[in-house]
DNA sequence: GGCCTGGCATGACATCGGTCATGGGTGTCG
DNA sequence: CGACACCCATGACCGATGTCATGCCAGGCC
């Protein structure tokens, strides 16, 4: 009984390979690949896959929203996170979205199979070393306006173009900054915009 | 004849994912992988590969420069650039350092063999959308300081961080930070690090 | 109902950051 | 040599930024 997998993941050359890579095990087989996050659900509803292989960055719709969205959709359908960032944010966030294992992108190549069976088989199959600074990193601390204007923040723009952005008055910008520098113990905002990064809390 | 084959790049599952793609073609073998840029010229001086694939972002030596290094030391090698990012600072430089081709990580799977191929017979492979984009940006407007304050300045830090990392004046850091926003069209320090970072001018 | 947290706002203050003018030192090229 | 480009620095100016105190309102919780 052979595994059907399917590949979400933005980089063309990086599905290709990964199909290579798989198809060399008997056991699993690549039923369907997309390269968008929004193609996830109805390329999983037409190709029924038993897992599926998705990247966290990806355009569109994240991989863990859609990680999210599948499940809804599909239960039976097993997701396993495989990303380039092993940010503790986004293991966390993974697994609360349903996800049934989480793999960085430089673990060995031929663990990957094993994982793929792993999580066929009901298991969870985490990074331990990932799973230890998830728990020392914590939960976001910053509340959910924080995020949104440091998300803002990001790009490198003025208080003003912030404000303009998210309908904010400048000051109420300013003191959501002020507080998620405070909070990340960063001591300018794009300090406190890599942090939060850096953790998956963006 | 087979061609030899050897991959660098720093994430474990992507360099066995596309050795079992290569592996996949009966004119093509892989043999050496390397995950650090330290590392390539010693494996391709131990192996004798006839074309390596190269990735840009590498731990120890980026790939550009192990590029350079590695057609000193082997001039009969020819390097594939294979990068996520298709900047076109990376592009240029990459082909100054003599690399035989370029070609980003969303290029459809079945093409990468061929380009090998080509680099191989001596040909030049180029993403022609990315050769475009490289004339119109041209190459770096800026000096080989301001480009060390700015690299410095993406980290967050202040003015005075900054200085003290360069064993600068903070007059001067604010002066060269000054010439970069104004070279860049930016209005901010971040946004200009952004512009030039999407560029590859770091 | 009290109590707390979080979003939003205002205003004031000290510091930081970006701009500009100016100058001295280097090296290169015609 | 003179012209030029780049690096480094100083000092002054003003707008942007980060901090703080204070207040109002909505929602959740005991």
């Amino acid at each position: 009984m052979t595994i059907k997998v399917m590949l979400a993941d933005d980089q063309a050359l990086v599905r290709g390979a990964l199909a290579a890579l798989l198809e060399l095990e008997q056991d699993l087989t690549v039923v369907g690949e997309v390269g968008d996050g929004t193609e996830v659900v109805d390329a999983a509803t037409e190709k029924r896959p038993d897992v599926v292989l998705m990247d966290v960055e990806m355009p569109g719709l994240d991989g863990i929203s859609a990680t999210a969205e599948l499940r809804k959709a599909l239960p039976d359908c097993r997701v396993l996170i495989v990303t380039t960032f092993g940010r503790p944010g986004y293991l966390r966030r993974g697994l609360q979205a349903g996800a049934a294992g989480f793999v960085v992108k430089d673990t060995p190549a031929r663990e990957l199979a094993d994982a793929v069976r792993r999580v066929h088989q009901g298991l969870r199959v985490v990074d331990p070393a990932l799973a230890t600074d998830s728990l020392i990193a914590g939960e976001s601390p910053l509340t959910a306006r924080e995020t949104d204007v440091l998300r803002a923040a990001r790009g490198g723009g003025t208080v003003a173009d912030i404000a303009r952005e998210l309908f904010l008055s400048e000051g109420t910008v300013r003191n959501h900054l002020s507080a998620v520098i405070g909070k990340t113990g960063a001591r300018t905002r794009a300090e406190a915009a890599q942090i939060a990064e850096a953790n998956g809390w963006l």
